[in-house]
DNA sequence: TACACGTGGAT
DNA sequence: TATCCAAGTGT
């Protein structure tokens, strides 16, 4: 952490380049004192999420939990509906429990230091620079995916990162300038989400463009290499539970894995290389095929359901396979006025609509249905 | 060390 | 339509 130097032509650079071209964001207005609070929220929506994403989430977040100790002395319930939508659930579970941890054990004041952050739940190794930086001016280099694009296009490094993203970060401390640590940071990352793009980089108008081994060698498309997962395929169905009264059957997902914490309707899938299976209905009844599906793509999942309907009757639910049921996957009734007091992914916010429509008596795959409908509409 | 973990916009 | 990929962390 000691490896920074002073100015260098490079840092220098950048620094007037970000002077003239940095972005004022609603967590980081250039020239005003950052709170640590606007920036930690901020840095752990934004992992892995974009800016116009994260903007109307970051807003609506903070007019509900304005400060630390409110969202320290929230409801997680509160936390996650304030977040679906926004992916990566864990984000906010861990989210809370920071909170609540640097209320209860530093009296609600953030540590400065990389080494003190790192410890906090849901702050790793990128987080704890980019606070330490970027709310108290710490030379702390941050290393996300920006920073990869914008170092490994500088020196020319054609290795796959995962294989040097050590490398990376060494170079990166280098860059580093001791003054202005907040608006370096930023700056590096502004330029990696304006000019040092990953489709057409925008060279001509780059800070290091004179610099750029990547430029020099024609190389800039190429570089980073990625190496990325296979995604899974996977379908099952989905189970539509209506009682007499219209209320529909919702249950809660584990604390941990997918979607964890979050409402849904129950379901199942399995890898469609097994081959396709009947659906295991979880209890009699009078099960049938909405003729609906919805899909869905996960970061590692491909997945498509087969949303089943039935109609329980009060006879019904007091039988002992409907008891079983819902023993077993603790859900309850509820109307569809009241899903709004629930978190549901998007998954699930799909099929809700998708069991809004009107019914149709059709085959999905033929297409010809819809652009009848548009015709007619656009007709008028 | 890999892999799990969401979503929506751009191309 | 398919693929990429965005301010990563936890296990």
């Amino acid at each position: 952490m000691t490896d920074q130097t002073d100015t260098t032509p490079l840092s220098s650079s950048l620094l007037a380049w970000y002077d003239k071209n940095g972005r004022d964001l609603p967590w980081r207005v250039r020239g005003a004192h950052p709170n640590p609070y606007l920036v930690w929220v901020s840095e752990i929506m934004l992992q892995q999420t974009t800016v116009q994403t994260v903007i109307p989430y970051f807003y609506r977040f903070m007019d509900k939990f304005p400060t630390i100790e409110s969202l320290a002395n929230a409801d997680i319930e509160d936390v996650l509906l304030m977040w679906q939508g926004l992916g990566y659930y864990t984000r906010a579970r861990k989210l809370y429990e920071c909170a609540k941890t640097i209320v209860a054990d530093y009296g609600g004041k953030f540590p400065e230091t990389y080494a003190e952050l790192l410890k906090l739940p849901g702050i790793g190794p990128y987080t704890a620079a980019s606070i330490s930086s970027l709310a108290f001016d710490k030379p702390e280099a941050v290393v996300d995916g920006n920073v990869i694009r914008v170092i490994a296009r500088l020196y020319s490094m054609t290795e796959p990162v995962d294989q040097i993203k050590q490398e990376i970060v060494k170079k990166a401390q280098q860059l580093m300038p001791k003054e202005r640590a907040a608006d370096y940071t930023s700056a590096i990352m502004d330029l990696g989400a304006t000019v040092c793009t990953p489709k057409n980089p925008k060279c001509k108008s780059c800070p290091f463009n004179s610099d750029c081994c990547a430029l020099k060698e024609g190389t800039v498309d190429e570089i980073p290499i990625i190496v990325k997962l296979e995604k899974v395929k996977k379908s099952g169905p989905l189970f539509w539970i209506e009682n007499e009264r219209g209320e529909v059957f919702i249950r809660k997902r584990t604390e941990t894995g997918l979607l964890s914490g979050l409402t849904e309707f129950p379901w199942s899938a399995d890898d469609v290389s097994v081959g396709k299976k009947e659906p295991e209905f979880p209890f009699a009844g009078g099960w049938t095929f909405t003729n609906k599906s919805v899909k869905h793509v996960f970061t590692h999942i491909q997945l498509s359901l087969d949303i089943y309907k039935t109609e329980v009757s009060g006879k019904e639910e007091k039988s002992s396979d409907f008891k079983d049921f819902k023993t077993k996957t603790g859900g309850i009734f509820v109307s569809k006025e009241n899903f709004k007091d629930y978190p549901f992914s998007t998954l699930m916010k799909k099929v809700i609509a998708e069991m809004e429509k009107p019914d149709v008596k059709k085959n999905k795959k033929s297409g010809s249905n819809k652009k009848t409908e548009n015709k007619q509409l656009s007709d008028f």
